[in-house]
DNA sequence: ATCGTAGGTATATACCGTACGCCTACGAGG
DNA sequence: CCTCGTAGGCGTACGGTATATACCTACGAT
């Protein structure tokens, strides 16, 4: 065989995702990718189909590097808590890729992992059935939403501009809540949501 | 003064949702719009500093659909549902407006007063301070990720082939949730997921 | 040493957002 | 009624994007 392939997939991902902490997700690009690895652009389309194909790598890189070993000796609640919590912490620590992760996710066999991790866990709780899938997609749901909420809410103060000076007096609700949310720190705003649906998802 | 405003900026949101509903939203851009009204596309520029404030628009125009007002003589609970429920219709009704409401959801007025009267009936149900705080968010959270998860996820059946083709026998609860999830019905999955939520919120 | 495969690049096309400059339609003041 | 200034609308142009195509070339097996 001619010439051996001087690129895995993975050094593309790990290039994307550079670009995209460094510069912001605005700035990834077919050209940029390549530059960061000291290639012409075209050169990239040995090994990726598509831009898109480049953003799903780099979605599956933040993903896949997620620890689904579920840790021992404590409660499902617990457990699942800390799966949660560590999916949030690897989105976290790549803010820019999150709405990324939200157009590429049904791809990604890292969620799927993360998904048949959490069915374990949720089948020893007494789950089975049409009531642990509809767990299931619950936990996702609020896992992505909350997610989103976090790291795309308050962008450049933008939001918390609009509530400022949108007469406050018809917001009542909102102004007074404004006051307590900033009160209330990041964890636990995530942690007092997932609780919430933890407790709501079983009897015991 | 001279010339009147031949275009408000409802019309070109409206111009622009057309678009987007008819072409997806790849096909979203100033020219497009432009051509869509019958206009050139630097004429928007008069209306608009921006494609992203044309994005903005849309967002508005479809979230600023939703009736807030609650609806009379039920428990705050299936009040909550109804307008959990119309929000989850309107994007429905425009589902590749999904990745946009997202983004620009933070500078929605029509979020804001949505949110104003799910606080409104919080408070009712006896939630105040930091817990009224954390239950919103929460279900913000969770309506985010499942009309996210209800559009993005088989986006043409992606998905699907993954789990399919990808060792069934190491992925055994996602393989048998499979089969129950394709008995599940979307309205039963989100609302069961919503009432898994609401149930979790407060004891009454 | 040669040859075919496949890596890498250069070029070209089509589209995008938008800055700039021009013409012109219009409403108010004389 | 006529004129004038403002601001609407358009044409063009520039720099950016993704990517198709065609080419040269480095390499490993023969």
């Amino acid at each position: 065989m001619p010439r051996p392939r001087s690129l895995t997939q993975d050094q593309i991902a790990a290039a994307a995702l550079a670009v995209i902490d460094r510069d912001g997700l605005a700035a990834l690009s077919m050209r940029a990718v390549a530059t960061e690895l000291g290639m012409s652009a075209m050169a990239l389309y040995r090994y990726v189909g598509d831009r898109q194909e480049v953003e799903g790598l780099v979605v599956e890189l933040v993903l896949g590097g997620v620890d689904v070993s579920p840790p021992p000796g404590t409660s499902w609640r617990e457990r699942v808590t800390t799966l949660v919590g560590r999916l949030r912490d690897q989105v976290g620590a790549h803010p820019h890729v999150v709405p990324l992760t939200m157009t590429h996710r049904h791809r990604s066999v890292g969620v799927l992992r993360w998904s048949e991790a959490v069915l374990g866990i949720l089948t020893e709780a007494g789950l089975a059935g049409a009531d642990r899938v509809i767990a299931l997609r619950g936990l996702l749901s609020y896992v992505i939403g909350a997610v989103q909420l976090e790291h795309l809410g308050p962008l450049s103060g933008a939001g918390t501009t609009v509530i400022a000076g949108l007469a406050p007096a018809d917001f009542p609700y909102m102004a007074e809540t404004a006051g307590h949310a900033r009160l209330v720190g990041a964890d636990e705003e995530f942690y007092g949501g997932l609780a919430i649906v933890l407790r709501g998802m079983c009897d015991t």
